[in-house]
DNA sequence: CCAACGTCCGGGCAAATGCTCAAAGAAGGC
DNA sequence: GCCTTCTTTGAGCATTTGCCCGGACGTTGG
């Protein structure tokens, strides 16, 4: 027989898709579906948890909630977006990223399924993960996908969100990652880094991209910049005295979103942001804590597109 | 205040559609949703309820599952189909109308999702009217929705499934319509109504179409065709006689996919059906009854594309 | 060959869900 | 204004679902 490993584990996920579908398309009870299925009621329940958790089904949700819509609006007006979309909030203040990852992932698809060669550009972060995660896969060889953002960690460990990457399999688009640490040890080693060929081909790639989609991070203990590792200790604090509130790709800005010019802003090995933004730049992110970045991304023009939640979207108005 | 009605009514979509995002996306319970949106349980359970059954939520199936891929291509093969989609099928015999339309409102989708204007043609059917109803909304007004199929029934009773209007409705499109009964009541008529003006428009517009869509009808007692009240039983007989064994749009054809010339066929008001097919022109249906049908027309080249059912899809073949 | 470990399975149970029903409430007719 | 009728509401209850756990099964290393 093939390989068993790889083979049983389908033979598992068609199962698991067999089991979802009948539930979530059908509507038939989990009874029902083992007994179609030949398996016994609990591991009909498995299946079915086993297919939402790999993402083989879906939720998507095709309603503009009122609110919703005009708060987009609202932001759109203030700050001259191109594009905004307002998930719905809840009370509760953990972040959510399963629903601002659909969004995006609907966003992504919408400049993939064009059959025109598009190049997309692509920061990091758990958000923007988990929005890849939710990109149906398709075949779309044209396209090509370049990361803004170094893929290492500062001791060369690859980062567990290569995002880009993981986009191009899902969708076989050609890939362009930056094979750097994010940030380099210095000056020199940030030039010598940027005159490698491969930073000049995804240089010139950035100023074709159709759109790009990033994370944005607070700064201060516990963000995300910090806890993955990107940065030290010591550089996080650097940042918060010299006043940054702010990071997109690395970037860090102040209140008003000005790009700052501390030594930190200097060692990054990613090109450029382009300021104010001209092509679709749409970050992502929502939260109490990421409210203030958003705002000071958005009154900077670093970026003309946003996805975040009501509360954090009410946060960012109240702000201003 | 404003109109009651409307308002109460989107109110109420919109906290449904909260609801089942707190729900499907979140994962939070009813009762969980019930304190948030701050109504009883109960209501949170119906909310969820009026929200999958509106649509406000979707469920997508991302993955190929091995047999219905494999099944697919064995009937691109035979068939020489441009596509074929084959959703899991159910030992039971009820038609998976839910599936189907799924998968034709993704293929649907796709043709509406290009920028550059495109004509698609739609028959009727609940198959396709369900299809339609699971397209997301979305604003394209560059192209054009062409229906092949008269939306009128024979006594002057508009069709309550004119479904490109209501695809056009869901997307902005430009709507055509074919504003006649299915079949005029001698050839006379027919004659009159085909020198109408936007008998005309429609034809030329037919030539244009990027993709078609239309349910397959199988010809017998309880045969979509007839209960749907568009031909009488007297018709029906004829048909039956004159061994007729499907219908696409109207057209009846044998059991190799020989458009018949009855007198039936002869009265149709519709513009004729291109054979063989060139465009994508893709039926969809499932069912035991159908599978003749189905059969038979992909063997005459009425069809060059299929959405159907793992059942269906063995008997098609079994057939042959 | 056996023991130790890890995985998978299904029974059982508590929580969550869907449904029925009777009562309250709103809309409309007289 | 009052009665009829249709809709909406929440309580109660049967069903369905999620999850824990002990046991079976399979795998690895001695």
């Amino acid at each position: 027989m093939a390989g068993r490993d790889n083979s049983t584990s389908n033979r598992k996920l068609d199962l698991a898709a067999r089991a979802a579908w009948l539930y979530y398309i059908r509507g038939r009870t989990q009874d029902e579906i083992a007994t179609e299925l030949n398996v016994s009621r609990q591991n009909a329940q498995r299946l079915i948890a086993l297919a939402t958790s790999e993402g083989l089904i879906k939720f998507r949700m095709d309603y503009p909630i009122t609110e919703c819509v005009e708060m987009a609006e609202r932001l759109k007006d203030r700050f001259g977006l191109v594009f905004c979309d307002i998930i719905p909030g809840e009370r509760r203040d953990e972040a959510p990223v399963a629903g601002i990852a659909i969004s995006a992932a609907e966003r992504i698809e919408s400049y993939l399924s064009s059959k025109a060669p598009a190049v997309l550009a692509l920061g990091t972060g758990r958000t923007l993960r988990a929005a890849v995660a939710q990109v149906s896969s398709m075949e779309r060889p044209q396209h090509k996908i370049v990361s803004l953002v170094g893929n290492l960690t500062r001791d060369g460990r690859a980062s567990p969100y290569d995002v880009a990457m993981r986009l191009c399999d899902r969708t076989g688009a050609q890939c362009y990652p930056l094979p750097t640490p994010v940030v380099a040890d210095d000056i020199e080693q940030r030039k010598l880094l940027q005159s490698q060929r491969w930073y000049k081909t995804v240089s010139s790639l950035v100023l074709q991209v159709k759109a790009s989609f990033m994370g944005i991070g607070e700064i201060g203990w516990g963000s995300p910049l910090h806890v993955d590792g990107f940065i030290t200790d010591q550089e996080l604090a650097d940042l918060v005295s010299s006043h940054a509130v702010g990071e997109m790709l690395g970037w860090a800005f102040d209140q008003d979103g000005v790009l700052l010019s501390t030594a930190f802003n200097e060692r990054l090995t990613a090109p450029p942001l382009i300021v104010p933004a001209e092509r679709p730049t749409i970050i992502m992110g929502a939260g109490a804590a990421k409210a203030p970045a958003i705002r000071a991304a958005l009154r900077g023009r670093l970026a003309n597109g946003l996805i975040t939640d009501e509360t954090t979207a009410v946060r960012v108005l109240e702000l201003d």
